[in-house]
DNA sequence: CCGATTATCGCACGATCGTGTTATCAAGGA
DNA sequence: TCCTTGATAACACGATCGTGCGATAATCGG
């Protein structure tokens, strides 16, 4: 038997240089060759595992989406009911630098999405769950009636998402406005 | 003398040239030589107007803001003034074919501008103006320090724009969520 | 009608793209 | 130790990229 690597482990350090290619020189520079150099093997091992580029995109989309989503499924924050909530929307925003890369990376694939339905495909089951998680949290949160709260928390989630992303607002601006509406909610 | 033709309108016309490939195919797909043959241009003419591609795109992403602000700011709906705010932020969405092409186009920019800080600076006026446009509706709908329900406003409006464009809600729902958050401003 | 000037085209250049193909390397069972 | 087989590198191919450049067409003052 010859040497064998890990498949699964070896895509995801791939995706992971597509990750650093996109938040260094943003969504237009990636290609099999900026990839490859940025993880450090060739053009050729990147095909081995991923059979085009469409291929490889597709499954570092996925798999940023996948990792946030088992991040903030495994939280457990501190503090009171509010305070929870708090934060584990914050770990949705671009907040702090690792989560600004995060979402600069979904973000650049959203904007692909809207031309390549396959990756829109991906893109909109993230959606579905953000929805989820907040309606999970607006449940928790305010009685009755829960699917209006969520839908309108969901879009002010992700309207100050697109507002840090584009250096409208500050993480700290956009932090407290979370706050003082989850505030509204609570109270 | 020779010749002459208007340069402005002629950049003009490049750049809808640059939309349409962008609300077809995709913003991967701009290049030099398809927007100069969705254009019915020669590369060559093209490079008349533009010295470079980057000058291309931030002039294309440059006039569709001026475009939608202009077009809003020349808005003068009918209707009581809840109505009339309505009516506004309806212009400001993807809510209809053409509203839903041009906002795709201003999101794809967005997405070049993390990656592309000419961009950038062009999309942070962009945020600045529709913020303004909500802190004037602001003042009218509700009574009282206005700059809190327009940020709030702001963020909705663009959340439901993204939840549209990424397909997670249909048009019809988040005009039906803008209306139910308009009539608790102005009830 | 002519010359000056602009508009436009078409092509060439080097770079880079995605994707094959081929050869070499490495490792574990026979 | 050798052989099988997966891992990896290196390169070739055609296509397309952004851009520069020279030739031609079009236009109007003289």
């Amino acid at each position: 038997m010859p040497k064998v690597v890990d498949h699964t482990e070896r895509r995801r350090e791939l995706a992971e240089a597509v990750w650093r290619v996109i938040a260094r020189d943003g969504v237009a520079e990636i290609s099999i060759r900026t990839v490859a150099a940025e993880s450090g093997w060739s053009s050729g091992a990147l095909r081995h595992y991923f059979a085009t580029r469409d291929e490889l995109l597709a499954f570092a989309s996925e798999l940023v989406i996948a990792r946030a989503t088992e991040r903030i499924r495994r939280l457990d924050p501190p503090g009171s009911l509010r305070e929870q909530v708090g934060a584990v929307l914050a770990q949705t925003m671009p907040l702090d630098a690792e989560r600004h890369i995060e979402s600069s990376i979904m973000f650049a694939f959203l904007a692909l999405g809207l031309g390549d339905p396959a990756l829109a495909r991906v893109q909109r089951l993230h959606f579905s769950g953000m929805y989820d998680l907040c309606l999970h949290l607006a449940r928790q949160l305010v009685p009755g009636g829960p699917e209006a709260v969520a839908r309108r928390l969901h879009a002010v989630v992700d309207g100050l998402s697109v507002h840090v992303l584009a250096g409208h607002l500050s993480p700290e601006a956009a932090a407290a406005e979370l706050d003082a509406y989850l505030d509204e909610l609570a109270g």
